[in-house]
DNA sequence: TAAATTACCGAAATCGTTTTCGCCGATAAA
DNA sequence: TTTATCGGCGAAAACGATTTCGGTAATTTA
């Protein structure tokens, strides 16, 4: 097979009797070589085929215009639209994206952190794993000035930028919507607790409660693992095999949430009649089940923009005075049939 | 801010008096090596902290141990699956994963083929854009000896490694699938038919017809632009305006399906009982919605994996006799309640 | 007219690995 | 003993772009 040769800044330095310095400049219209060079360069580099090494360029400046993704699973909407929001800004600037999935596993965020960092990523884009709790392999970028976002599943007492959304008030104005709805009785499925999102939730929920004046049951609050569909079929069945069952139900994620519907209407109890929910995330299933989930908006793909953007200003201006740079973006309540009882 | 300086192999080559030739084959465990110094030198290195620079051995290599993948847009589950086993593929090897989405612009996938070539990818996944008709800027990569893995929506004529399912005898089979619960007159959304696998789609609707002597009604076959859910949800109105509506639909995917049983709940129209429906690819949704969507699966992850191995075989064995290799999935029917009448 | 800019461009080092030769001494074969 | 062979390693040239110093000629200023 016939292996074409790449043409080369050398190459077009020969044809046109320039030095290679000059060529280089040329093609990025460095301000001390003419206007007639420039053009007569970009002419030759275009006629001749030349391609760019970024590999060359990033060597030899240390920094390979590329972001690095770190995150759970790819296939959780969730996650998909933060990539998509993260590619789409990168790529706009010129930088590449790379992905890396730990599976919610340490061990895979720990090697993925190595090859991320020997690639030379010029920034990192983060969403913990579940399992995350010691943030050693992190200091490598630090160390190096490489700069970090932390989304979503952030961690606390790291100088980094940080994009999240106020979890604690989410899940506050969750609670309080079923309130408001006439429920008496709120169950909480809720995520593993050293996870902030759902430490943050738990929270909002519990705050919510007592600024009601509802007593707390701490049989309703479930403690998932993972908040896959299956747990929320199992708590929901739990719970309504209790003698006392709740009449609402805050989810701290679209699935179990829709899980319980669906579990619900299969034992019998009609929703949002005898069981309010509301979910968390917007997912697109929770348009699909029927009736459809009141969930919580998050702002994935916006998410993903403003930690792109935040490495390539970070690029441009190093830096900044405060290093530790949080921006909390809104979310509102998206009120669909599962909870709507008046 | 410190950033302290990376350990290259020549600070190793220093502190152990040996060349950096020596270093860089111990790393690698040359045979022209002695045990000795490999384990001295890779106990050095882990304690000096030593990482290699896999841009400055890309670029000495000329190609770069990451796979790009070229998609119209990673927040559909299809995708978001697909490149999920990409990489769990890719990292496995070493390899990095790249991603560009081209959002079905012809004009976007040219420039971020154009981004990927200057990348020195070493190989390229793809799934082509919905746009898509010419496919010069693909011939880059096919000079330099790239390698292409075409996924799903494949282009014919061109020599390179390909993975599908068989989209025609799925198609077939969901017909048929109708035609069996009793189905006399069944509608078909069809995508745009310059994509493969939604003409093969078509194909094995009118094959299956055919077959079972039932005629085809044009104003049964429903051409849409991308199949969304709006695209859904218009076409099943205007299909039960009609003064002989159909008692089935096949769609081309999973999307407008879901669309067509809710728009038929809310006109009135039973599913299955009046109107049997059955989509294409399993996505989420399909078995949230009520009735649960029967439906042909559409093995993502598998279809990713398979297509990275591809490309790391490739730069293994380098091309084999038969350039032209093309893997062709099984997929089977799931029956779920928008189809089941006995 | 002399001095000082300014506009354009070139030489060469550099980024960190990999790899092609080849060298030297030691062992094995003749 | 002589000739091959081989194990273990080093020197130095790549890979392709960037960038720091300059340098020369043309232009402007004094």
């Amino acid at each position: 097979m016939k292996t074409k040769k790449d043409v080369t800044i050398y190459d077009l330095a020969k044809q046109l009797n320039y030095a290679p310095s000059t060529i280089s400049r040329a093609l990025k219209d460095h301000k001390s070589i003419s206007q007639k060079t420039i053009i007569r360069v970009k002419e030759v580099a275009a006629q001749m085929g030349y391609r760019p090494n970024s590999l060359a360029a990033s060597l030899r400046n240390n920094k390979s215009k590329t972001i690095g993704i770190m995150i759970s699973r790819i296939s959780r909407p969730f996650i998909s639209s933060l990539i998509s929001g993260i590619e789409e800004s990168a790529r706009k600037s010129g930088y590449n994206v790379i992905i890396s999935q730990s599976n919610d596993l340490y061990k895979n965020e720990i090697q993925n952190a190595k090859a991320l960092y020997d690639s030379r990523i010029s920034g990192l884009v983060v969403s913990l794993s579940m399992e995350t709790k010691k943030l050693n392999h992190f200091q490598q970028f630090i160390d190096l000035g490489i700069p970090i976002v932390f989304v979503d599943r952030v961690p606390k007492g790291l100088d980094t930028y940080k994009v999240l959304i106020d979890n604690y008030s989410a899940a506050y104005k969750a609670t309080q919507h079923l309130i408001e709805q006439g429920c008496k009785r709120i169950a909480h499925f809720a995520g593993a607790q050293h996870v902030n999102v759902y430490h943050e939730r738990k929270k909002g929920y519990l705050d919510a409660l007592k600024d009601n004046k509802i007593p707390v049951d701490k049989n309703l609050i479930i403690n998932f693992e993972t908040l896959s569909f299956e747990e929320g079929e199992k708590a929901t069945k739990e719970l309504f095999n209790m003698s006392n069952p709740p009449d609402g139900i805050f989810s701290a994620n679209d699935t179990a949430a829709v899980a319980a519907i669906m579990t619900a209407k299969k034992i019998g109890v009609r929703v949002p009649e005898d069981l309010a929910i509301i979910g968390f995330n917007d997912d697109p299933i929770s348009s699909i089940v029927d009736p459809g989930l009141s969930t919580v908006t998050h702002p994935a793909t916006d998410m993903g923009r403003i930690s792109a953007d935040k490495i390539l200003d970070h690029m441009i201006n190093g830096y900044k005075s405060n290093n530790t740079d949080t921006t909390i973006l809104g979310t509102h309540i998206i009120v669909r049939n599962s909870s709507k009882r008046k």
